[in-house]
DNA sequence: AGTCATAATATTGTCAACAATTTAAGCGTA
DNA sequence: TACGCTTAAATTGTTGACAATATTATGACT
């Protein structure tokens, strides 16, 4: 994230977030720190304070005297996840609408022009598009100047749920119907309309939540985005 | 918080949490970290591990390879955290209206007839009032169920919220208004009306957000309560 | 006198070894 | 064979010392 070496914590803490991530270091896995430590060609004492930060975004989970294990997805806890978007995301909608600036909206607007040309020629499903719209909801959250809402967002919540995504290949099944939403949440607040953008907001992510739950209920095998 | 002796780092951690709350670790003064091991007759080790802690909560501020200092409280922040307190309590309102059991509404309502009546007999501003209002809160936002949200709110919000007032002396210059509010909220819990309890916890913080800006633009002397 | 470079000090970052607790294995007995 | 206890191995918690970086103090030069 930033330029200039930072510690070996911080380095190493990244890529364990990646490991976890992308499933590397599966589910429920334990972390055995002198083998974690060899591993990364470090010391237990860098390790445990990058295992400290982990805790800390909620992606392992630590025992006093037994040890620390990567978290395990469940839909029940996805769907704790997306209410809590829901409710934080639409305070960010309303106060990106306030607040973000010409320059800010304008990138926005190129953002969802990168994302329709790449659905129109990939199909969905990219790795791209999960992405893409990590990028689209997190610029809102920029957007909104609140800090302490831009890193409850971004340090703990978007790093699981990218996780579950990965994990759970959770690729959209509406690419279309999300983009249309993201073009609508961006018009309203482009206008400067708080009230509209945060209700768009809720309605976007309360989609995916429903999605979520239907798929839930019908299967293991999921689908679905945003 | 747990009965077993658990490690060193987690007891002094919840030493220093309440030292920083209380103002006697004051805003912005750095932490030392061979001096607080000391005082605390612990090793740099597990002084470092409850730091990354008190990072964790937003307590302190760490720059690298330069130190940590306790956070400095601003109004700025303080609305900051209003504005999410506001999404995020009123999510747990509704979510307590449908989760709630009947011994928990119960004991809400008994925790208000209590405040009912220390604020009869102690004309506000008292240390009790100043918990119990937390406790109120936080027993709505278990009442949600929702882990989660459980532990945003307990682990990094509320701690903040206690410190401003501990620090700003916000003793409520509204207590019967606001237990006015209280028992509306806990009505609406109690009926099992979800959206109502939500509009209702929406309105009361937003009510302490109002009043806050408006003794913040009027002087640096402010008075307010949730 | 003021400012910049340099050296001394203090503080943070890191490491390897020790202590305490937990987990697993081994053994004996019912 | 299954159960419980004892003992050994492994893992976490903790400590003190060393290395790297930042802060402060000192002194030379304009």
């Amino acid at each position: 994230m930033t330029q200039p070496t930072i510690s070996l914590a911080n380095r190493v803490c990244e890529i364990i977030v990646q490991d976890i991530v992308t499933g590397t270091l599966p589910q429920g896995s334990k972390l055995n720190e002198p083998e974690l430590a060899r591993t990364h060609g470090i010391s237990r004492g860098p390790l445990r304070e990058a295992m400290s930060r982990l805790e800390a975004m909620r992606l392992i989970k630590r025992i006093p005297n037994v040890g620390a294990s990567v978290v395990s997805l469940s839909y029940d806890e996805l769907l704790e996840i997306y209410q809590i978007r829901e409710a934080l995301e639409g305070l960010a909608a309303r106060l990106a609408a306030q607040n973000m600036s010409a320059t800010e909206t304008q990138e926005l607007r190129l953002l969802l022009g990168a994302h329709e040309k790449h659905i129109k020629q990939t199909q969905g499903q990219s790795y791209f598009q999960q992405e893409g719209d990590v990028d689209f909801h997190y610029r809102i959250v920029q957007g909104s100047k609140n800090q302490r809402l831009i890193n409850i967002l971004g340090d703990e919540l978007y790093n699981l749920v990218r996780m579950y995504r990965y994990q759970f290949s959770l690729s959209s099944n509406r690419p279309q119907q999300a983009l249309k939403e993201h073009n609508q949440i961006c018009a309203a607040i482009e206008e400067g309309d708080a009230e509209l953008a945060e209700w768009l907001m809720r309605r976007h992510i309360g989609n995916a939540r429903r999605n979520i739950m239907q798929h839930m209920q019908a299967d293991a095998t999921p689908a679905e985005d945003l």
